[in-house]
DNA sequence: GGCCAATTTCAACAATTGTTGAAAAAGAAG
DNA sequence: CTTCTTTTTCAACAATTGTTGAAATTGGCC
């Protein structure tokens, strides 16, 4: 009987950020006692220290662990994308290769990826750390999609681009903030923990408003009829 | 020389509101400890307690206080906004009328009332409080919204409705948290705090959001042709 | 077994937390 | 002035915070 022996300090360690990235993420940073994530992750107090250092820098582990695989599998989602439509992409194909990725696979099934985006909504609307962090640790690939975007609305202003991604952003972490707020404001129609709702919603919703920045003669200024 | 004498206790009073405000909004709930606030708002440490009660109660008071002015101002844009159309507005110009009263006034000259939106944009993206809060202080004014806006868009369905409203509430959410991110993402393009911008382009791309649930034959599938 | 390094535990640290009760000061009213 | 209430200060409280260094334990290798 071959038993799998994961090497125990890798448990501790994933242990231990699976248990920061639950706690930060419902409770924000300042929000958490190393005290507490020590004890839902069946560690000492000390140990966090000892593997990751200052509780700064544990944040930081956390964010960076999924970071690299959410954007690999983004980024995989917008090359097939772009070939599949020979460089002419819809935006929507384009919206669907970058929300895609969260609503697939392990994304939905481990209760740790919702840990992770519900995070990642904490961390964007942080005034103390949302430019900082997400410019780190996003920015980089967001590049790609800015310029598949472009493509796909050609004579697009990059101002406009920009603002519409920012809706984008805005909307997408809401979403994954799961407040239940739209629960209760629907009656129950909608719910936050239906992602697979909320992103067919969100494709439409989104895809619609970037193109309302398609290039074209008239309605460039803000006057009405 | 008439001077102008007001009353020291409601000085100390909107002192301690106002630095709880800005510190709420730029660290959390958590981020804040009641010595820092008394020092930014000039008081003694146990001064906060003695108005408001406990850290929590303070926290309330805090978002009640300038939620029944926003709420008022945005009631009457609406209002003026179905008179003006005899019961026929367009979707953009409910938008306008939801998100003006937040760019007009006392609201875009005051640190306060930039201070009260970043706050609130923590609080609609907390998982601990988004729902409960949220629900408590602007919902019975958004239902009002919804209302109108079903009224624009007449056979649209509920639930897109209130999806589409979500992701009004994410994007105006991110935009009032001014985390500098869209200024680095776009490489010195846009500002965070050009909420002049963010207001039109938010307006534009969310009233094509909203239309594109417009009722229709066909689309209502997710299914890509 | 013994040896060495990596890991884990334990106890304690100084600093800080929200809160409170009593004393002090200020204001109002006579 | 005196008297009474409201407001403000002060000092202290028990509890909790992140962090650390030394001791104890474990694991691998000879």
């Amino acid at each position: 009987m071959s038993v799998i022996r994961t090497e125990p300090r890798l448990d501790r360690r994933t242990a231990i950020l699976d248990a920061a990235e639950e706690q930060f993420a419902k409770h924000g940073y300042d929000g958490v006692t190393l005290r507490a994530i020590a004890k839902h992750a069946g560690v000492d107090v000390a140990l966090p220290n000892y593997y990751f250092g200052p509780k700064r820098d544990l944040f930081d582990a956390v964010l960076l662990r999924r970071a690299e695989i959410l954007n690999q599998a983004r980024l995989e989602q917008l090359d097939a994308c772009l070939v599949e439509s020979e460089r002419s992409p819809t935006v929507e194909a384009i919206i669907r290769a970058y929300l895609r990725p969260m609503l697939t696979g392990d994304h939905v099934r481990e209760e740790g990826w919702k840990n992770y985006y519900a995070l990642i909504a904490y961390v964007n609307n942080s005034p103390e750390w949302g430019g900082k962090l997400m410019t780190q640790f996003f920015d980089p690939l967001i590049e790609r999609f800015i310029d598949a975007l472009r493509l796909a609305l050609p004579g697009i202003e990059d101002r406009d681009l920009y603002w519409a991604y920012h809706c984008l952003s805005g909307a997408l972490t809401l979403t994954f903030a799961q407040t239940g707020r739209i629960d209760s404001l629907s009656g129950g129609l909608c719910h936050s923990s239906d992602l697979e709702d909320a992103y067919e919603h969100m494709v439409r919703f989104t895809a619609a408003g970037f193109e309302s920045f398609r290039a074209e003669a008239s309605s460039k200024k803000k006057g009405r009829p």
